[in-house]
DNA sequence: AGCCAGGCTACCG
DNA sequence: CGGTAGCATGGC
């Protein structure tokens, strides 16, 4: 019996968790992250991503940390004029010159240090892919960010929690207000098919939503959309 | 002017 | 463990 109802609230909450998704995808559209060389790739989920890419999106995560993306994207902007998207361009070109390639992602030393942390660790990855303990054993690098890693440009279905889907799914009565980060990915990793594509645009439209409703408090959309 | 932005580390009790 | 100060810039 109770067997019973358990299976029915998960299979209630399946549904709901698949309609916030459906009701996003129809209002947004199709997001088309993760943006390459500032271009969104509506539908383009091709894979493998060659290594420039990669890196790209590696960095680009790195550099969004506690920052708005326009931010970031001056940043990877900036690296990209140097050629530094390229590993061995990158590596040859000093901390300084990357510090201020960075600066207007702001925390500028860290981030110096983390692409520069980061970029050791790929090189020595030899182009296999890292799993997700390798990439949270690198410096600079926490739990959304080796997420997003693995999802945007190693497409893995990983989903990738952030402060705005922490905050929606919160204000929908889905998760506790200090759920913890494994708490909230495992809700949505139970609750979806394992489908890098479907993690890739949910991840997109929660940011769009938030971006547009949760932006600051009191946070007051209740209901979706 | 002040708040906010797609976090992470170090250190505290 | 959970909680939080510090990190820095720039747009609105």
């Amino acid at each position: 019996m109770a067997e019973f109802s358990q299976e029915k609230a998960g299979k209630t909450k399946m549904r709901e968790i698949n309609s916030i998704y459906g009701k996003l995808l129809q209002h947004y559209g199709a997001q088309g992250w993760w943006p390459i060389s500032g271009e969104y790739r509506k539908n383009d989920f091709s894979t493998p991503r060659n290594e420039e890419e990669q890196l790209e999106v590696c960095f680009g995560a790195i550099l969004a940390q506690g920052i708005n993306w326009q931010a970031a994207q001056k940043a990877v902007f900036n690296l990209s004029k140097l050629n530094a998207l390229d590993l061995s361009a990158f590596e040859k070109l000093g901390e300084e010159k990357i510090r201020e390639a960075v600066k207007p992602a702001g925390y500028f030393n860290q981030k110096a240090r983390k692409l520069l942390e980061f970029s050791e660790f790929y090189s020595s990855l030899q182009g296999k892919t890292p799993s997700r303990e390798e990439l949270l054993g690198v410096w600079g690098v926490g739990e959304e960010t080796a997420d997003s890693i693995l999802l945007y440009a190693y497409r893995q279905p990983q989903f990738v929690v952030d402060a705005y889907a922490k905050r929606i799914f919160c204000k929908l009565g889905l998760i506790d207000e200090n759920a913890s980060y494994a708490q909230v990915k495992k809700l949505l990793e139970d609750n979806l098919p394992l489908d890098y594509k479907l993690f890739n645009e949910f991840h997109a439209l929660l940011v769009e939503h938030a971006k547009r409703h949760y932006s600051k408090k009191p946070f007051r959309d209740l209901v979706l959309l």
